[in-house]
DNA sequence: TCTGGGGTCCTAGGACCC
DNA sequence: TCTGGGGTCCTAGGACCC
């Protein structure tokens, strides 16, 4: 991991209702009107146009519960594409970084920067917001200040209507802010460590900033005095500008439909474990060992989730041999009788592959294994994901998740490209 | 009556993020 | 009928060792 000081001001440029605005970049009818976007498996409501929210629909709740409302108001549902969204993502940070060399790509839709010392860092950050909309199509809101946590800060207040850019870089200002702002709104501070502030009577950013160390530390751990220093403008969370190692891989899904058969939970399992192991390969990567979970609905009774972790015989990202390994654990699980909803594959113990202590008598990816797994990807990769996989994975896939309005792959796919047309 | 102490490693669970 | 998915970090406590 390379990291370095902040020294330097940061900026921290944040997608508004980045997925809404992923759709609307291609649908231009989309714009001034309600839309939302549906997490996997059309469940629950992830993102949300403006004119949503002003309807008084949260984040996060299922769309089932308010289907009426969707529909008595209009609004335009679509179901999460994340090929699309990954790749407008990208687009955002290339473009990001004609500006700036560090920048760190926090997620999908954030990125911290590091402004250079000899710029106005105010106009600089409405420049990169007004270019980014130009050649993206996708309007950003940006916060700049001495650390992380207190650029996080200036985001939010970037957020509010006609701002666009917020700085919280000078005290005096940054303190009187910071006074106004619920402690719930810094980033790190959720729901528990926001009940312990309440009942100590921290209600404000400014006064986490002021409180004391000791008791920080006893009550929010390491993580929340970090928290602190940071809003007093002391840098303790550094600029990551090439991501750590992976730690794990998971890869875990809700079923479009309850299903019973083990012959159905293992083609879901294959199909997890095929996807977690391409992308090991694609990151050069072997896991040693791989957690297998099954579970019922968790909200009907009564509920009934197992998973079990077993160690490969040697690390590997082959395909067939991390299927194979799922199986079998999935049949010590199973029980017969019990609805499933879910399935999932995790797989950690990850290590570099050329970083591997190979056997004398066993190793499985041989270089026979390596070029058909080569090959497989490869032929996925031109011709487009799925166009050939494992038979255990299943044809009918009965438990495929639901995305019933899914937009086009506009941007990766050729099929899915989108059509303009002229009238003369 | 009375049962060491210190270190390391691992895991589960909690908390947070988007 | 219908309730997301993929991560990280930290700590406490148990197991184990000498």
């Amino acid at each position: 991991m390379s990291s370095t000081p902040s020294a330097n001001l940061l900026a921290l440029v944040d997608c508004n209702n980045f997925y809404v605005a992923c759709e609307r970049v291609f649908n231009p009818a989309l714009e001034n009107r309600p839309v939302v976007v549906l997490s996997n498996n059309d469940g629950c409501i992830v993102a949300r146009s403006p004119e949503v929210k002003a309807l008084g629909i949260e984040m996060g709740i299922p769309a089932f519960q308010i289907r009426d409302h969707l529909l008595y108001n209009n609004v335009q549902i679509y179901s999460s594409n994340y090929t699309l969204y990954g790749d407008m993502s990208r687009r955002v940070v290339l473009a990001l970084q004609k500006f700036v060399p560090a920048v760190e790509t926090y997620s999908i839709d954030e990125s911290f920067l590091e402004l250079p010392n000899t710029s106005n860092p105010n106009d600089l950050a409405h420049t990169i917001r007004h270019r980014i909309r130009q050649w993206t199509g996708i309007p950003v809101s940006i916060g700049i200040g001495p650390t992380k946590s207190l650029a996080k800060l200036a985001n939010k207040l970037a957020k509010h209507p006609e701002q666009g850019v917020f700085d919280l870089t000078h005290p005096p200002h940054r303190n009187q802010v910071m006074d106004e702002i619920s402690v719930s709104e810094v980033w790190g501070i959720g729901p528990a460590y926001t009940q312990k502030l309440h009942a100590a009577g921290i209600e404000t950013a400014y006064q986490l900033s002021r409180a004391n160390d000791r008791w920080i530390q006893k009550h929010l751990t390491i993580v929340g005095l970090r928290i602190a220093w940071e809003l007093r403008g002391i840098p303790c969370i550094p600029l990551e500008l090439t991501p750590p190692p992976r730690k794990a891989i998971c890869r875990s899904r809700s079923f479009g439909r309850p299903i019973t058969r083990l012959s159905h939970l293992k083609q879901a399992v294959a199909f997890h474990a095929a996807s977690a192991a391409r992308v090991l390969r694609e990151q050069g990567l072997v896991a040693a060992c791989l957690q297998v979970t099954i579970e019922t609905n968790p909200y009907v009774q009564p509920y009934n989730g197992k998973s079990i972790t077993a160690r490969l015989a040697a690390p590997t990202a082959s395909t067939p041999n991390l299927i194979q390994c799922a199986h079998a654990g999935l049949k010590r699980i199973y029980s017969e009788g019990d609805v499933y909803t879910r399935a999932g594959i995790l797989l950690t113990d990850l290590c570099p592959e050329n970083a591997v202590q190979t056997s004398l008598f066993w190793n499985p990816d041989s270089p026979r294994t390596k070029a058909l797994l080569s090959v497989v990807d490869h032929i996925n990769i031109r011709f487009g994901r799925g166009k050939i996989h494992w038979a255990s994975e299943g044809l009918e896939q009965p438990w495929a998740m639901r995305q019933s309005y899914r937009s086009h792959r506009f941007t990766t796919c050729w099929d899915e490209l989108p059509l303009a047309r002229a009238s003369f």
